[in-house]
DNA sequence: CTGAAAGCGCTTACAG
DNA sequence: CTGAAAGCGCTTACAG
């Protein structure tokens, strides 16, 4: 990259009158128009950009720290909108003047970005969606700067998490107040993430409860609309059809909904319907008709992420700041139409 | 702030070793245990936050370009998500290997960010959103690097934009398509925007068209599924009310529906309904009964505008590289059973 | 084991 | 009207 000395080298004029003319500053400072285009010329060849990290430390407008927050782009943006919603609440909160950098990064390929966290290029991370390749990674670095997971496990680095076993323990002992003979599962097919602990969380507690899910009766799709539209199809060919459906994600049962609705397949009387909710309880809410699910706060577990990164920032001791926070936070279940409760459960169980 | 100097002097060492502990690199340099605590207890005292623009100037590994993106956050959170998408996938088409920064901004305070504005903190900035009053004092700034404005019209700034009649054509010639005696419109409610340049078009072209939109049949609501509720409620109170809506928002539809549902009012027989689609068309597509929408895309809007940034920045003249760019989007018409076509027009528009 | 010094790319008061 | 110089806060070879 050229650099101010080079345009001002070519140029045949001084830095001072490059860092004029970069700045629009030429007529105030009566720089005649021979040098300005000279410069403009100079620049134009070596295609000069500034160095925006030199300025902010000569402007000292950087004080501010910069949070950056990773997180994949495959259909889950609509949790990022959730998450951050939650993030800048809760820096309006605070009044936590940071910046906020949004990095993308691809699953199994962690490693491509530790350049930028080993060299302290952020003075905080929160890290959302890692694989167990990249989890393993991190675990191998010693960065210098407080990381938050979000709803990962660690012993090096904060974590914010919905306890999978609580999400299980919630949707089984919705499904066992009814009595279904079988159960089938919709869970989120993912390249990166062999089954999620969400998944493995549920089917556990099943056994537990002696509720027996039939692997036939598992079906894997694309966490999308689309995806519960292609889940429900496969779900209306299985034998011995199940008559409740447990969900790993309310996007996949929006679409779902959707499809039974068009092939009047009513709900819940011919399938009940219980999903876990991701993107906020609002979408689970309005759908036609109201899915019951328990909903995993984004916008509270961001807000979380954010809160300990603040403390852990404003601690003075940097062996203090890197201490790991674990931080739990519930699900809220919401009993809507899709799984009513039976009549006399109703008072027991007072939780939309 | 405290520097490494500060720290340094309290801790009476050199600069040099407070870095060395700082990185984490004690151990391998033989710090004794004696030193690193005089440098740790004097960061501690002092709380030493190191200055990431200094580290980032060293270590030469941010030559990467930083694109701001402004937004504000009221109830578009969703429509957030659909441009980050755009950003993103544009971003990696042209493998243009920048640092994606949200700043979030209260309307109407644009003036509180000038200042990172002008000391060129960024390298391009996309902008969204903004009132009357942030895009005059926009307007009145001379940044010395590439903006977009989303939606917006300027003479000074590069501009991506949805044409506001052409939405409005589309809408009303659908609703031409049958001929309804009255139509009733839901609008966005905001602090901000007087009122939306899409309403304003689409009560334009009716006038033009004969049709005769009462102002007793416009509806104002907050942009949410609760919205939608409540704005449902207020339609079915209305004085001789319409057999046909016209809606800003597709979130507010989703929640109107949800409303018309529960309330066994049916779509399209009782109330018909067209909506402008602004978080992609699965919202719409998915509902039930899916959604007649003219869709703003989203994405494809944000990857214009990222677009316009690469080309902006690999201009090598600053003046050519501030040359406002304007590009104009399709929107895209879906229709769907809210507002099906009479059987014999179905031909001559086959656009869903 | 630790310090003095150079230098990253920029801006700005100051001198002429 | 323009340049030389200082200095923003950091890291890293190098010297001792």
């Amino acid at each position: 990259m050229a650099t101010m000395k080079d345009v001002a080298k070519l140029a045949e004029v001084s830095v001072s009158t490059v860092s004029i003319v970069v700045n629009g500053k030429a007529k105030e400072r009566n720089i005649p128009l021979k040098t300005y285009n000279k410069v403009m010329k100079a620049m134009d060849e070596l295609g000069y950009q500034p160095n925006v990290s030199a300025r902010r430390l000569r402007n000292l407008d950087q004080a501010k720290p910069i949070i950056a927050l990773y997180w994949t782009l495959d259909a889950r943006t609509n949790m990022l909108a959730a998450l951050l919603a939650g993030i800048q609440s809760e820096l309006e909160k605070k009044h936590f003047d940071c910046e906020l950098v949004i990095r993308i990064y691809t699953n199994d390929q962690f490693a491509k970005d530790a350049k930028e966290i080993m060299n302290n290029t952020y003075n905080g991370i929160i890290i959302g969606a890692t694989s167990e390749a990249d989890l393993a990674y991190l675990e191998s670095l010693s960065p210098r700067m407080p990381i938050v997971l979000i709803n990962r496990q660690s012993k090096k680095f904060s974590t914010v998490y919905v306890d999978s076993h609580e999400v299980a323990t919630e949707a089984v002992s919705l499904l066992t107040k009814q009595s279904f003979e079988r159960i089938g599962v919709v869970a989120v097919e993912s390249p990166y993430v062999a089954s999620s602990q969400r998944i493995t969380a549920f089917l556990e507690e099943c056994g537990k409860q002696h509720i027996s899910v039939d692997q036939r009766h598992i079906i894997m799709a694309p966490n999308s609309l689309a995806g519960g539209v292609a889940a429900a199809g496969r779900y209306l060919q299985m034998p011995d059809r199940p008559k409740a459906i447990f969900c790993e994600s309310d996007t996949i049962v929006l679409g779902m909904v959707h499809q039974f609705n068009c092939l009047n397949i009513s709900i819940p009387e011919e399938v009940a319907i219980i999903s876990i909710g991701m993107t906020g309880p609002d979408a689970t809410q309005y759908s036609t008709p109201p899915i019951t699910a328990i909903d995993i706060p984004s916008e509270k577990i961001a807000a979380a992420a954010i809160s300990i990164l603040y403390k852990s920032l404003s601690k003075k001791n940097l062996h203090e700041r890197l201490l790991p926070v674990h931080q739990e936070i519930a699900p809220t279940t919401y009993v809507r139409a899709s799984f009513p409760l039976p009549p006399d459960d109703v008072l027991n169980f007072p939780r939309a």
